[in-house]
DNA sequence: CATCATGTTACTTGTCTTGTTACGATCCCT
DNA sequence: AGGGATCGTAACAAGACAAGTAACATGATG
């Protein structure tokens, strides 16, 4: 399996989003992210579920930020989209009641805690206009020509 | 996806297989996986290559524990499957130019380092000794009958 | 030589993200 | 009111990968 983008295309479109302030529609952020305006509303509704951002219906309606990117961690993002799995290994199940397979999976699960509970503290650590700010500075760095896939 | 379990599955075996001694043949392991011979085969050759177990074919044949337990860390075996994907998550690669996309996978690339490196740092720190001791622990507060699979 | 067991390839299955099509609901504009 | 823009959602196909399965070759033992 390739590993899933999700949490990486919404920070992406977030940062974008505030960039522009005016609204954005599924099909303008589908281009941006190289994809499909339903994978964009259906991604982003998390993230609408959650207060993050909001769409309108009809004549210039589309997605807009609601908070700002101060107020928003990747750990918050990562929440809204779903909290999707984390890990690509896990336990077996084979033989539950094997006590050897147990002590495995507790050897095994308790470094895998700790690595999750290291990388969602990492997460939410960083908020998005960190990120921005990254962004920024590089790009002060570089010709202001095609510095961005939505400009 | 579910998740791999290779790893947490060759753990098990390896240590069964000491409490044996002798060799035990891959319908043998696959009953006790709860699997198929030919899928123990196929993830037992990369500990083969890497010489901590032995094949031999023909009767009397199977597979047989070269190594002491005590000289094989977690992420000894981990290596040996083929360094599996941690991850199921990831950065997206949709506009690869664009500066955004690029801080966006640099802040979650930094923590997803940073939880790769104290996972492996974890299983390179635990033996297969240490888990069997914590079997045998664990076995010692039990009645002995049907603590496990192989048995 | 017959049997046992591994080695290997090819094919199928299950699961999950992603992509796509289709259709309904809502909202703005003329 | 009508028409187009836009989101919401369901249904389904595609692609990737571990896992399961079948078939057959290879080698070792008795």
């Amino acid at each position: 399996m390739r590993n899933d983008s999700r949490l990486s295309r919404m920070l992406h479109v977030l940062i974008h989003m505030e960039k522009h302030q005016h609204s954005a529609t599924s099909d303008m952020i589908a281009k941006m992210l190289n994809t499909n305006p339903v994978v964009v509303r259906r991604t982003m509704a998390g993230l609408r579920e959650q207060g993050y951002v909001r769409s309108e219906k009809g004549h210039g309606g589309g997605w807009t930020l609601v908070r700002p990117l101060s107020d928003i961690t990747l750990l918050d993002v990562y929440r809204a989209i779903g909290e999707p799995n984390l890990f690509a290994i896990g336990p077996a199940d084979d033989q539950p009641q094997c006590l050897v397979e147990q002590a495995v999976n507790v050897a095994l699960g308790d470094a895998m805690k700790e690595a999750q509970a290291l990388l969602l503290r990492r997460l939410g650590g960083v908020t998005l206009d960190k990120i921005a700010a990254d962004f920024e500075a590089k790009l002060a760095t570089r010709p202001a020509t095609s510095y961005s896939c939505a400009s």
